[in-house]
DNA sequence: GAGTTTGAAACT
DNA sequence: CAGTTTCAAACTC
């Protein structure tokens, strides 16, 4: 009677079929047509990619809501009755949080227990079922495991279909199969290392993958004492890959390089199975038009208290997941969306971290709003607008910007960033290390930051903290429209501000060498393989690519940048960051003005300095022309990050 | 602390 | 896209 539809299990057969397939992936991401179909698709899902923002809300539903979903459906289709029966309780826990997971444990190994008996699975199965730990069998059974099921009607279907669709699935059943079997480690790796620390690192780092595995592979070996490999003998990184790429087709090729690196290098399933926790969430992100915080409003923060308790202190009680393992990481949470496409080598570079908790320092207490009248569902609300939710200090009245109203906070931000997509993208971009600075010194301010809309003061002079600019403590650049500009820390107008008549040459030199730059750039982009990884690049906080594109694309293209002595000359590090991924970037762009700065002549400013700071880089590439439309956008943004995919070949497998 | 000013956000 | 209104922070007293 459950005899799955051929019409139904089609589609998810289909699916899996093309996703599963290297080759398709591969194409996948190099086809912007598909790619946006696809996140239409997803987008349409639900709300979910809107709140990835682990940091705001830390709920492992996002992701397991995801997932959820799609098992659910094939239970109803193609489980046995039994089967359904034994986890019809299970599927109720499908939104729970992974904080109790614990609870449903023994639950879920007795239905995982059932569920395997009853079905014919194939060796395999019962071989996975039996390495795995419990937590593991939980997980196959879980929510989140809905690649059981998946993997349930696929070899149904076999039989079923047997001589009609039989090549195409067995040729993807194995990797379905290994795929479920990596997403099942995945989500044990997820348990014993703590849903949060994923969340967190997920939040901090992107870069991490790669590097992660050099540095947590030595400091946190596996819980369970020994690196997986699929029965395949495939890499289980390799297969998480995979699943990813099944279920999110967003994730980036780039990914890939990582991930081949982590397999070869031979990582530990839990160095991988974080890093692919995080590519997770950061494909989540992605799919978020962007959770940014309004840096502009970090700077007023007090300075009275200790950046890290104090981010960390406001964190948790913002119900944002605190960040334990790495002192730098509150950074992160406070600035979890912006860094969404945070680089682990900068986390690992001292220099990196001490700008880091510079910043953390200069933006991470974030005053307390005392809104009365929006309910703080409004960017009017400090609070909100930085992605956080109100806590007791706050002063506001009839606030909805609290857990409990979750689903409140999270479609409101929909519907704002529905209208604006950089809604919650960081209004500034800050460049700790100067990696901005060819656009500061275009703009021959200091301040190695910009508004990334500018202003609009008409009287205020940009001397008050009414101005934006002037409260992030940048100056104020072309995007702004302010009058009778005085921004103490940078003129729109003037190269002069603060800086003297060195800065005016070397602002003018700047806008020279950068059109030159440009031009070296557009090259590179043309010859990407020319370009060689640079190991040190590190991508400033400000400028988080997600995914691990953001690092390696920066990684590609520093020489050209760097090529430039002014450029560079204040901080190489960012510099090359930025200014690699963003040159780059914008290539592949050419013609398509960034967002919310579309005033800003491309070629004559660093403009493409809004995208690389942009939390994500997709938006980086979004056009202004569609920040009202803001599906446009996005789906634009992601197509052209896809398009920088083959600048890539080596590093993204075949 | 109340009132005013200011400019961003939201609305039309 | 421009103009207006709403809003809350910044500021002044």
């Amino acid at each position: 009677m459950d005899t799955p539809d051929k019409t139904q299990i089609t589609p998810t057969s289909n699916l899996c079929k093309f996703e599963d397939s290297p080759v398709f992936k591969y194409i996948d991401s190099l086809s912007p047509i598909e790619l946006a179909k696809s996140r239409q698709t997803d987008n349409g899902f639900s709300s979910l990619a809107f709140l990835s923002p682990s940091s705001l809300f830390p709920s492992p539903q996002i992701t397991c809501h995801r997932e959820s979903r799609f098992s659910v459906k094939r239970h109803h289709f193609l489980e046995p009755l039994n089967s359904r029966v034994a986890r019809s309780g299970h599927e109720s826990n499908t939104s729970e949080e992974a904080s109790k997971v614990d609870e449903h444990l023994g639950c879920l190994n007795n239905d995982s227990s059932s569920k395997e008996t009853s079905s014919d699975q194939v060796d395999e199965q019962t071989n996975l079922a039996t390495d795995l730990p419990r937590t593991l069998k939980y997980d196959c059974r879980s929510p989140d495991g809905d690649f059981e099921p998946c993997d349930e009607i696929l070899k149904k279907t076999n039989v079923e279909v047997a001589g009609q669709e039989r090549s195409p699935f067995q040729c993807n059943r194995d990797k379905w199969e290994e795929r479920q079997q990596s997403f099942q480690n995945e989500r044990n790796l997820r348990k014993i290392c703590g849903i949060k620390r994923s969340e967190e690192s997920a939040g901090s780092d992107w870069f991490p993958l790669d590097k992660a595995n050099n540095s947590e592979n030595a400091e946190s070996g596996d819980p369970s004492g020994s690196c997986k490999q699929s029965e395949s003998g495939e890499p289980v990184m390799d297969q998480m890959h995979g699943i990813l790429s099944t279920c999110l087709p967003d994730e980036l090729v780039v990914n890939d390089s990582g991930l081949k690196k982590d397999d070869k290098e031979g990582n530990c399933n839990q160095s991988n199975h974080q890093q692919f926790s995080i590519r997770r969430r950061c494909l989540v992100f992605e799919k978020s038009p962007g959770f940014g915080l309004h840096l502009n409003s970090l700077p007023n923060i007090p300075k009275g208290q200790s950046p890290l308790s104090k981010s960390t202190l406001s964190s948790m009680n913002r119900g944002e997941v605190p960040d334990d393992n790495k002192g730098v990481v509150t950074e992160n949470s406070y600035e979890m969306p912006a860094t969404f496409g945070g680089n682990e080598a900068d986390h690992n570079s001292p220099e990196k971290k001490r700008q880091k908790f510079e910043l953390v320092e200069e933006s991470v207490a974030c005053k307390r709003c005392n809104c009365k009248r929006s309910k703080c569902l409004k960017l009017y609300c400090d609070c909100f607008a930085a992605g956080l939710y109100c806590i007791e200090p706050c002063s506001c009245q009839d606030c909805f910007n609290k857990p409990i109203h979750e689903n409140v906070v999270l479609e409101t931000r929909r519907q704002i960033e529905s209208r604006n997509p950089l809604a919650f993208a960081p209004k500034v971009i800050r460049t700790t290390n100067g990696v901005s600075d060819s656009m500061g010194d275009i703009n021959k301010t200091p301040a190695s930051a910009r508004h990334k809309r500018g202003c609009n003061c008409k009287r205020s002079s940009c001397l008050k903290k009414y101005c934006e600019c002037f409260q992030a403590g940048v100056g104020c650049s072309l995007s702004c429209r302010c009058e009778g500009c005085k921004n103490s820390f940078g003129r729109k107008d003037g190269c002069e501000s603060e800086s003297d008549g060195d800065n005016l040459k070397a602002c003018e030199k700047n806008a020279s060498e950068k059109s030159s730059h440009d031009t070296v750039i557009s090259k590179g982009q043309e010859h990407p393989n020319l370009s060689v990884p640079s190991p040190d690049i590190s991508s400033p906080p400000f400028c988080r690519l997600p995914f691990a594109y953001t690092g390696k694309l920066a990684a590609f293209f520093p020489h050209s940048i760097k090529s430039s002595p002014q450029l560079c000359s204040t901080q190489e590090q960012g510099s090359s960051d930025t200014s690699s991924c963003k040159p780059k970037l914008e290539s592949n762009l050419d013609g398509i003005p960034e967002n919310g700065t579309p005033e800003i002549p491309k070629h004559k400013c660093f403009t493409l300095v809004s995208n690389p700071t942009s939390p994500n880089c997709k938006r980086v590439f979004s056009t202004p022309n569609h920040d009202s439309t803001s599906s446009s956008t996005k789906w634009r943004s992601r197509k052209l990050i896809l398009r920088s995919v083959p600048s890539f070949p080596s590093f993204s497998p075949p």
